[in-house]
DNA sequence: TAGCTCGTTGGACAA
DNA sequence: TTTGTCCAACGAGCT
């Protein structure tokens, strides 16, 4: 049994089940549970509005935790290592006890305040809790990172199944004193428009709305997952990617439950189990890539495409993020996710493809809006998402490969439901035109607002493959 | 080492 | 209407 107190520095793992660095500090006489909000430490990359917003509730929704457990929550703001020290100095805490992150600009902070931590002589102990797998565990044979999924995917599960979670604390020891603490407010992590309104509608922060979310996705749709994934009109997908981002819900929780299930519900849940799975597999592989080759937030992986001809238009990116590009799939997504702070895996593909093959404008500007109006925001997923979405990261897509925005309407999204929820103009015209509206008879046409195509799809995939038969030949 | 196979998510076109 | 083939290039990963 330890003799003095200890800080658990909470960053991403807003949960207090399958928290091994919780767990740490409740082998204390007291555990001071800890935030600090340091964006600059982040860089280019500190939390987005959206991201922002989550991040808001998501505390609120841990201190309430915390308080239920006769805990508290200690909010503070400032550079990470200084403040650490000052709690240390405030609680008598000789250990500190947090899960690891592995973005680069996070790392690099670590060792810093590891480093400094140290030198102090406050003892620091890190875990492994975000991931299934660490990223430096995974290597081919020839001892590399992996650059494609499906061998890296096999590898991860050679040995076996991931670890079990962790159980919630018994009990969290509170101090005889508590340190103070900002109110949450004074962090002004929520956005001053009233853009953010809308998510209330759709979503609720925090660890026990997260094992909601996982026990309803489980029981309704799981076993219609391999298809329903792709119909971004139904609920066929488990939406926890925010709660996922903040660790209100572990992917080892994810993992034992889904298990769990397939053992209550019989094997005919085996391969829809495999292929949700999976998706926790690119996880992992998005979070692996980006430990290898940290530039890739800002630079392509292939170097080769460092050259490629991207067209600078401000115009038409506004276009594009307003969601007015008279594509109505494109406008439908762009448009959810402004509304929503969220947008369907397929739709992304499809309003990735379109901002960088049909307008040729370059990955990066897709991937910081994309970074601002995500709620589940993730610096790994989004560079992994958009380089292969441009074809220029690993496990890329062939250049030619271009999607039509039309075809893949008229295959995802048949009835047009999904379109006529996000762009209501378009309730009039009938699943035959709803994706292609321009070609409606006229009569139909002029009763509505909408735009013509910014440009026209075939010609625009001409263009992309000249323009990717530019870089190839260099 | 060299050669072989394969690659989450597509589309156009021909039969 | 459905199904198969090609697009056409390349590097990762394995044997």
């Amino acid at each position: 049994m330890e003799s003095k107190p200890a800080l658990i520095w909470f960053r991403r793992d807003l949960r207090l089940a399958d928290n091994p660095a919780l767990i740490a500090a409740c082998r204390h006489p007291a555990a001071v549970p800890v935030f600090i909000w340091s964006p600059k430490e982040d860089g280019n990359w500190a939390p987005g509005a959206a991201s922002r917003w989550w991040l808001h509730h998501s505390l609120s929704a841990l201190a309430n935790a915390l308080e239920a457990e006769g805990s508290q929550f200690i909010i503070r703001k400032g550079p990470s290592l200084g403040t650490l020290l000052q709690l240390a100095r405030e609680t008598g805490a000789r250990s500190i006890y947090s899960n690891r992150l592995h973005e680069p600009l996070a790392l690099q902070r670590d060792t810093h305040v590891a480093a400094g931590l140290q030198h102090a002589g406050i003892r620091h102990e890190s875990f492994d809790a975000s991931l299934l797998f660490e990223p430096w565990e995974i290597h081919s044979r020839d001892g590399n990172p992996f650059q494609v999924f499906t061998p890296f995917w096999r590898t991860c599960l050679a040995p076996g199944e991931p670890g079990d979670p962790a159980p919630k604390p018994r009990s969290i020891p509170a101090p005889a004193r508590w340190p103070c603490s900002l109110a949450l407010d004074e962090l002004e992590l929520l956005p001053r428009l009233r853009w953010a309104d809308g998510f209330h509608k759709v979503w609720r922060p925090g660890e026990k709305a997260a094992h909601g979310k996982l026990s309803d996705f489980l029981r309704g749709n799981l076993a219609g997952y391999p298809e329903g994934r792709d119909l971004p009109a139904e609920a066929g997908t488990s939406r926890l990617s925010p709660h996922l981002h903040y660790g209100e819900i572990s992917p080892r929780q994810i993992w034992q439950a889904v298990q769990d299930r397939v053992r209550r519900s019989g094997p005919a849940n085996q391969a829809a189990a495999g292929a949700f799975l999976r998706q926790l597999g690119w996880r992992e592989f998005a979070h692996h890539l980006l430990y290898h080759f940290p530039f890739t937030p800002e630079q392509p992986l292939r170097a080769n495409f460092s050259k490629f001809p991207w067209r600078k238009d401000a115009k038409t990116l506004k276009v594009w993020q307003k969601g007015l590009t008279g594509y109505p799939l494109v406008d439908a997504g762009m448009r959810e996710l402004w509304e929503t702070g969220w947008m369907h895996n397929r739709v992304r593909m499809i309003v990735a493809s379109f901002l960088v093959k049909d307008l040729l404008l370059p990955w990066q500007s897709g991937a910081d809006w994309f970074w601002d109006t995500l709620l589940d925001a993730d610096l790994a997923n989004n560079t992994l998402g958009w380089q292969w979405a441009a074809g220029c990261g690993a496990d890329a897509a062939p250049y030619f490969r271009v999607f039509n925005p039309v075809l893949q309407g008229e295959k995802f999204d048949p009835s047009g439901d999904y379109v006529r929820r996000w762009v209501p103009e378009l309730k009039p015209f009938a699943a035959k035109w709803i994706h292609k509206p321009w070609i409606a008879p006229a009569e139909i046409r002029k009763t509505v607002n909408y735009p013509l195509p910014t440009v026209n799809h075939a010609e625009a995939r001409d263009r992309a493959l000249e323009a990717f038969s530019f870089i190839r030949t260099r």
